[in-house]
DNA sequence: AGCACGCCGACT
DNA sequence: GTCGGCGTGCTC
């Protein structure tokens, strides 16, 4: 028997199948889809099984020994992850790591191990101790066929370990999960005939069709979600519904695990690795048959898929951007769509351009829900125009927002304060001579970390204490300039001293139940005002909030990017959403000092049609998507003149081979440098280029051995 | 990714 | 004359 392995090295220089003969011994366990050790070079490298053959024309070397005895990769998979290898110019290997939890990836699988609830079994029943605690050891397994790790270490470790290596012990996970989830069924809603109408239409599809859920901010999504997922399980399938990292609270877990209990299971970056290990056999083993996560969960190994939702379908974490494969989940959502024949619903109160304008057009079926479920109207938006209100001290909160504060506090009711970070952080500036200190690895200003006085790069993480004075003129007027939650905070303190306030935030919630427990603590109205970023922005739910208020509208409309105005309009329509949710009647106030910017106008009347229309004719002159398609090409290197040499190179490259393409650049990336390595960029922008694939293939194999460069291509890149 | 092979500069 | 730099090529 021979089988063609992928070995676990994510390079193009091998990113092709190896072939290994199996020993007698193995034969009977080998199946396509499982992991192996086999001998590389000089190396024991693990790798996927992908063929299973009797021959082959190469010199073969016997495979070490078998990884897994169930299946990682089911056949499903293995075709997607060729697929995303087509579409991203990937590796294949990578395509396949990015769908498994790091404990099932060879390299992490070690250090996981030790996470995991670790038991030994005993191998060589014939071994003969060689020590009285290995004799100890051996006669646990007299009346036992598995001992944990705890145990075992509690007699003697070196012994354990010298025991292991001599493969006499052998580890084995248990098969308890650490999960739980309790069963405490949510009484079903009853739905309105608006919502009603989107299910139906959801669940009578059997042929794989991409619906656009357009639903207002308290439409009752979420609630349409959970009945489109007990139809779906009722017929014996199983679901995927995807959320963005940053809504994937605990809250929302808990809502799925209060109607569907322990059928769920959750991926998010809250667990631990073996957390995530166990969430996903789980899901292997046909033990869940919900699975609620992050992107990556749009890779959950369910069988027999009824529905796939996306929730939030607009947000650009479904998309990856900073490693390969540069995959968009939408994109892999509609290929498993296909795959198993059931719908693909994708909603959001601001969705995508790309998206709508595939609605118009009929690729995706549009679907509405225009009122919310209270039946109120949507909030009342007041723009503030900052450039006419009077500057009253430093203070960032106008006094038209703290009048509106106290009346609403006033009334038993409460806020919650929205402070846009987005493409912003804090920085810390001179007074006397305007320099800014930044990282020596990297072209980036250092970020000011106020807690611990540290100034820290959020590229390298290089971090350093706070100078007392001035690197480059000797001052001592070094202060930090940006707005951050924490300052906010204080003012608020300061102006309105019998205010509560919460302050939620990535330091504030880290901690492990912190979140829960903010969000419950505010919930049983413990505080009156919720401060926050993006954290506070998405998804919650409180009936007592009354009041929303945005205190910088402007910062991630100044970012130099194509999809600012519509990242902008979306955060801004979804916090403003935040504001009367239940019977109170909402209202929200905006402070801006672009109040005729159209990406803030529009949130003012709830208009996202209008917005949508006004930047898709923007798209349009400037030739971006949804008219247009992009490609993104890093080049990356140690040597800057040679870089930039090379980047003429391909750009002269795709003039002569690129008829229909636009090619911009190349340019030196915005931060140049990180890390000591220097970053060109060069942006194609085209409508049909039969040639692109193979022309950018061409360049990913001229420069494959060059380590002095290294090509990244993103195709779509949600932002440069 | 490693690791070996191989061809040019500064040293016991 | 050698040690060692890292460019190039290979791993079933």
């Amino acid at each position: 028997m021979v089988v063609g392995v992928l070995v676990e090295l994510a390079n193009q220089n091998v990113d092709k199948v190896f072939d290994y003969s199996v020993p007698e011994s193995l034969i009977d366990q080998i199946k396509v889809g499982i992991r192996v050790l086999v001998p590389f070079g000089r190396q024991t490298l693990e790798g996927f099984v992908l063929k299973i053959k009797d021959s082959s024309d190469v010199s073969l070397k016997d495979i070490y020994s078998v990884v897994d005895s169930d299946i990682i990769l089911d056949e499903e998979l293995l075709l997607l992850g060729r697929e995303i290898k087509n579409t991203t110019l990937s590796t294949l290997i990578s395509c396949y790591q990015v769908m498994l939890p790091k404990a099932l990836k060879a390299k992490a699988g070690s250090s996981v191990a030790k996470k995991l609830h670790t038991f030994y079994e005993l191998k060589d029943k014939d071994y003969v101790p060689t020590s009285s605690t290995q004799k100890k050891i051996l006669d646990l397994y007299i009346n036992q066929s598995l001992i944990s790790r705890e145990e075992l270490l509690a007699i003697s470790s070196s012994s354990l370990n010298t025991l292991v290596s001599r493969g006499v012990l052998v580890a084995v996970y248990q098969e308890d999960y650490r999960v739980k989830y309790e069963v405490n069924r949510d009484s079903k809603k009853k739905l309105t005939s608006s919502q009603q109408k989107v299910v139906d239409s959801v669940i009578h599809d059997k042929r794989g069709v991409t619906f656009l859920l357009y639903g207002v901010t308290g439409s009752g999504k979420t609630e349409v979600y959970m009945h489109i997922i007990e139809h779906v399980l009722e017929e014996g399938k199983t679901a995927i519904i995807l959320v963005p990292e940053i809504s994937l609270t605990p809250q929302m877990v808990e809502l799925f695990s209060n109607r569907f209990g322990n059928q769920i299971a959750a991926l998010h970056s809250a667990l631990s690795e073996g957390e995530k290990y166990d969430e996903w056999r789980r899901i292997a083993r046909g033990e869940a048959s919900i699975v609620i996560g992050a992107r990556s969960a749009i890779f959950a190994p369910l069988k027999n898929i009824g529905v796939i939702i996306m929730d939030e379908e607009h947000s650009d974490s479904y998309k990856q951007g900073d490693k390969n494969p540069r995959y968009h989940a939408r994109d892999v959502a509609i290929w498993r769509g296909k795959y198993h024949h059931c719908p693909v619903l994708l909603g959001s109160a601001t969705p995508s351009l790309e998206s709508m304008a595939r609605a118009q057009k009929n690729v995706y079926q549009l679907l509405t829900l225009k009122d919310r479920v209270n039946g109120k109207s949507l909030p009342s938006v007041t723009i503030i125009d900052m450039n006419k209100e009077v500057k009253n001290s430093s203070s960032h909160i106008t006094n038209r927002l703290l009048e509106e504060i106290k009346r609403c506090v006033s009334l038993g009711q409460q806020a919650i304060l929205f402070l846009n970070r987005r493409g912003f952080s804090t920085f810390v500036t001179c007074k006397n001579c305007s320099y800014t200190i930044k990282c020596p690895h990297c072209d980036i200003t250092l970020t000011y970390h106020k807690s611990n006085h540290m100034l820290r790069c959020h590229y390298c993480g290089y971090a350093t204490t706070l100078p007392k004075v001035c690197p480059s003129c000797g001052e001592a007027a070094l202060s930090d300039l940006g707005v951050g939650t924490e300052k906010i905070e204080e003012e608020l303190h300061k102006l309105l001293p019998s205010i509560r306030v919460l302050r939620m935030d990535i330091d504030t919630t880290s901690r492990k139940g912190a979140h829960k427990k903010m969000i419950q603590a505010f919930r049983n109205h413990e505080y009156d005002i919720l401060l926050g970023t993006q954290i506070v922005a998405k998804g919650l739910d409180f009936d007592n909030v009354t009041l929303v208020g945005v205190i910088n509208a402007d910062t991630s409309l100044n970012i130099p990017d194509f999809r600012s105005s519509e990242n902008t309009f979306s955060l801004l329509s979804q916090v403003a959403g935040r504001s009367g949710r239940s019977k109170l009647e909402g209202k929200v106030f905006i402070q801006t000092f672009n109040p005729d910017h159209y990406a803030i106008s529009f949130v003012k009347n709830h208009d996202y049609l209008g917005f949508y229309k006004e930047e898709m004719s923007i798209r349009k002159k400037l030739g971006y998507p949804p008219f247009y398609f992009l490609c993104y090409i890093k080049i990356s290197g140690k040597d800057s003149s040679y870089l930039f040499q090379e980047s003429l190179k391909i750009k002269r490259s795709f003039d002569r081979n690129l008829l229909h393409t636009t090619i911009l650049g190349p340019t030196s990336l915005a931060v140049f440098k990180v890390n000591n390595i220097y970053r060109y960029g060069i942006i194609l922008k085209y409508k049909h280029e039969d040639n692109l694939r193979s022309v950018l293939i061409k360049i990913i194999n001229h420069y494959r051995t060059n380590s002095k460069i290294h090509i990244d291509i993103d195709f779509n890149p949600s932002h440069f």
